[in-house]
RNA sequence: GGAGAGGUGGCUGAGUGGUCGAAAGCGAACGACUCGAAAUCGUUUAAUAGGAAACUAUUCGUGGGUUCGAAUCCCACCCUCUCCGCCA
């Protein structure tokens, strides 16, 4: 969320730093409005100075004299009347405006940073570097065909259970899943990350309060009998994890990992990665979170950062790293790295992390502070997928699999894998 | 799902119509004492909006209502806790 002050004084600046993402934002309308809220507000106020000042007479005439029906008290508490009315009136008033306000502000996106790359869609974004060797082989398979053959996972049955882009993962498969999160959680963990295992629901207040609603309500599942939504991502709950805080600056940054599956709905993608591991409605994800000192997100998004990089050299999966342009941003984010890994059936990469720096913007919407110079201040959130299980799969397989239809794993698996190799049964 | 209790500042907790934004305690900050620390004593310490500031307004779960005046009374809703039932 945007503050409403800067909205109401500096309209034009606010308007130019949104059009970075190159989308038309009117802002005219709500400084208009936020305007005129402030001016029933002022005038709200100073009626109930007055009518507050009016009752504390009252009060005190009624508990010094005796005759509590006399003429004079009688006509001021008409007098208390009139000013009762009045203001109700004008409450009336800046509730609807309020509504309004609060409809428009919500649904406009966070600012780009001025350090992100200035561009209209992902063919702007900048490619930062490249790691690792990409597989040059003969006859290669895509991880669909290798899963099948290898008999790791069943999306056809899984339409059966639920609908399509629902997976279930069989055998060494299910195996490998396992193995991958409580690999990137022990990594995390040990680099000082507190590890929160959240709840997979959550309500209205925490998916407002980190961006998804109101304006992106088709992208997430709700249950129909309660105010309550399966969680897109770890994000969510990881915000509103520390809601309505003040955190001590001692305590700064708070860093937390978690493991969660993430639902989503995809609307909007039909036919677009229909087959395999790629775009699921559920989907596991090992999520990296910070909350930090306004002063230090811009290491501290670095950091985060590399900290997800850290895995894909773990796992010896070639990747590389972009610089998300200002036209493709997420709505949350001021400035965004994508790590994406290298499928070599595609020859092309594919996201499988996107580490951003939310600046305020969520703090705002949650109301996250702590104390700096006595004076509370929004704290800087950051998040970045550290990384998506079920992608991570499929790199793994692509850029493990051998001749024999067999397919190595990292040396860092092993131990949480149990064998080299996966083979068929 | 049934019955009951309750939601007050960073936390605990008092407050049932009139200077109550709210006692007390804890915690925190500063000061004194000390070579230093602990202990002790003293002072300060809610948030939000507007304002340069003085100050003004709002906020006692949320939303309505009664009243000149509501933390306090009325209505609706949400949430938490305890017991019972059901259940991993």
């Amino acid at each position: 969320m945007l503050d409403q002050k800067l909205i109401r004084e500096n309209p034009l600046s606010v308007e130019e730093n949104l059009s970075l993402r190159g989308k038309v934002y009117n802002i005219a309308h709500i400084n208009e409005l936020t305007v005129k809220k402030k001016e029933i507000d002022i005038e709200i106020s100073s009626l109930q100075s007055d009518s507050k000042k009016l009752s504390k007479l009252i009060g005190q005439e009624i508990s010094t004299s005796q005759n509590h029906d006399s003429p004079e008290l009688k006509n001021l508490k008409k007098k208390g009347n009139e000013y009762r009315i009045k203001i109700s009136e004008l409450e009336q008033k800046q509730r609807i405006l309020d509504k309004e306000v609060e409809n428009e502000i919500y649904n406009l996106p966070n600012f780009p940073s001025k350090d992100a790359p200035i561009g209209k869609d992902e063919n702007d974004n900048v490619q930062i570097k490249t790691w690792g060797d990409h597989l040059k082989k003969e006859n290669i398979k895509s991880h669909v065909e290798i899963g099948e053959s290898l008999s790791l996972f069943d999306s056809i049955k899984s339409t059966k259970i639920s609908k399509s882009r629902f997976i279930t993962l069989i055998g060494n498969g299910a195996r490998l899943e396992r193995a991958l999160i409580n690999f990137m959680l022990d990594i995390h963990t040990k680099n000082g990350y507190l590890e929160l295992m959240p709840p997979a629901l959550v309500n209205s207040e925490s998916l407002t309060g980190s961006g998804q609603l109101p304006k992106f309500s088709n992208e997430s599942f709700k249950c129909s009998n309660d105010d309550l939504w399966l969680s897109p991502t770890a994000e969510v709950p990881l915000t509103a994890f520390n809601k309505n805080e003040i955190i001590d600056p001692k305590q700064l940054p708070v860093k937390y990992v978690a493991y969660s599956p993430c639902f989503r709905r995809e609307a909007g993608s039909y036919g677009r990665d229909t087959k395999g591991l790629i775009r699921l409605h559920q989907f596991n994800k090992v999520e990296l979170y910070w909350l930090c000192d306004p002063s230090k997100s811009l290491e501290a998004h670095q950091q985060i950062t590399s900290d997800a990089e850290s895995i894909l050299k773990k796992l010896e999966l070639p990747y590389r790293l972009v610089d998300i342009c200002t036209g493709d941003l997420g709505f949350s984010s001021c400035r965004t790295f994508d790590l994406e890994v290298w499928l070599p059936s595609s020859k092309c990469y594919r996201e499988i992390s996107s580490c951003s720096n939310c600046w305020d913007f969520q703090a705002r919407r949650s109301s996250i502070r702590t104390k700096i110079d006595k004076k509370n201040q929004f704290i800087h959130t950051l998040n970045g997928s550290g990384l998506a299980i079920g992608r991570t799969m499929a790199a793994i397989l692509e850029n493990g699999q051998q001749p024999d239809g067999s397919v190595k794993l990292p040396e860092a698996l092993v131990p949480y894998f149990g064998s080299n190799f996966i083979k068929t049964a």
